[in-house]
DNA sequence: CCCAGTATTAAAAAATTGTAAACTCAGGTC
DNA sequence: GACCTGAGTTTACAATTTTTTAATACTGGG
């Protein structure tokens, strides 16, 4: 996937600022939301489940900070990149903005360079990891944006969990994935679920695959081999 | 692993910057090496191998972005985190110094309360991945991310007990481990089990490796040779 | 040769995973 | 609304593997 063509939300309450940001991020390919609040700014992401979200800190109805943190509660914007806008010496924000999961900051009065060289940078070091693109295994091709998975010219159709947790294991073939992990990838931190489940839906992938490509290593987890 | 008594090396050309930085550093108990312009970052990089490096960029001799790009250009340092100091309104800088492969940088006049946040949000990002790691003694290679063993080609399947048992007496080569600490790291504090469990293991571990490389040390423990 | 400590076995006990079947629930259909 | 349908989950039990115990044999230093 191109490096561009990525979702940002831009949350600040002046005006000149958010129509700055957005004309620079435009033209680099980037697709714009923007937001005028801090509630607006949780309202959008939700909507629009942006890649990266640029969040000042002083806004009205909520700070920047407040919605870092209702953000980071949620699994689905667990991995989202969150960039803070802060004033300068503006210490005590900084860190809270830090610690309240942002990964980067940027001092205002903003540059649109830095803003965009900050932003392209953090999309890379993301991208790395949790780009989306077809695997291919051997005799086996995941392809998440199609939702298929191939495996010797015979189209498989999995449900939505198992094809996740195939995805996951096979991303990393033969890293053993631990169950907590799993839980946490596939089915998000807070949910809770009986402990069959996930054998469960192992079972049905193999099943379905007619392929032994899942080992488990009793006690700890399960890994992708081929 | 704990999150302090990581290596943090400095390079300002500025004492006092140096000084007011190894002070807060120190005090949150990190063991920090200064250099004074770019080619003694070099050489102390080289020497104390730190996990973080603070460049400024504006260096005599070499500036931080050269000395960021030499660094990288070399597998050692490959993963060695760089936050880079840059004066402010130096945007041409600041987008070079990302794309030499900082990892982060943070504006000048430096306030210690923001590096020392900067610090340990870099270092707390790096640690998740890097716990783990491949321990290779000889013929013997032991992956804990894959939880598998491979002795000359031969891939040996080990039970959980037995992985942790190996991994923890291959982790240091050499030295004798009394069944105690064996209890303690590999069962854990509280758990009572008797004392030929430990025995039976080892036989297992031996068995499967077909590989002398565990001695006994008789009345003491074991350990790992090769 | 004796003995504490260790090795070797086999078998019991415990832990973990596999499996089938039933249940829940949301969404679609008539 | 009653009725399907299928994904997702849970349950209860079977199957399997790992871990532990226990009983016995061995070993090397004094």
């Amino acid at each position: 996937m191109d490096a561009k063509g990525k979702k940002i939300l831009i949350a600040d309450d002046e005006p000149d600022i958010l129509e700055v940001l957005q004309y620079n991020l435009v033209r680099e390919g980037y697709e714009v939301t923007t937001a005028k609040d801090g509630e607006d700014a949780l309202i959008k992401a939700k909507s629009t489940h942006p890649d990266l979200i640029i969040l000042d800190i002083m806004m009205p109805k909520k700070s920047g900070v407040e919605v870092c943190e209702i953000l980071r509660t949620q699994p689905v914007f667990h991995d989202t990149l969150i960039l803070m806008l802060t004033a300068l010496n503006d210490e005590g924000f900084q860190i809270k903005g830090l610690e309240s999961g942002a990964d980067d900051y940027v001092n205002k009065p903003v540059s649109p360079k830095v803003i965009v060289s900050r932003v392209g940078a953090l999309l890379r070091r993301s991208n790395k990891e949790s780009a989306e693109k077809v695997l291919k295994r051997g005799n086996l091709s995941i392809d998440p944006t199609k939702f298929e998975v191939v495996v010797d010219d015979r189209q498989v159709t999995l449900a939505k969990k198992e094809f996740e947790l195939l995805y996951l294991l096979a991303s990393r073939p033969g890293r053993v994935f631990l169950r907590n992990e799993i839980l946490n990838q596939v089915w998000g931190n807070d949910v809770i679920v009986g402990d069959r489940t996930i054998d469960v839906h192992i079972r049905k992938i193999r099943q379905k695959l007619g392929l032994d490509c899942i080992t488990t290593v009793k006690g700890v987890g399960y890994k992708f081999v081929n």
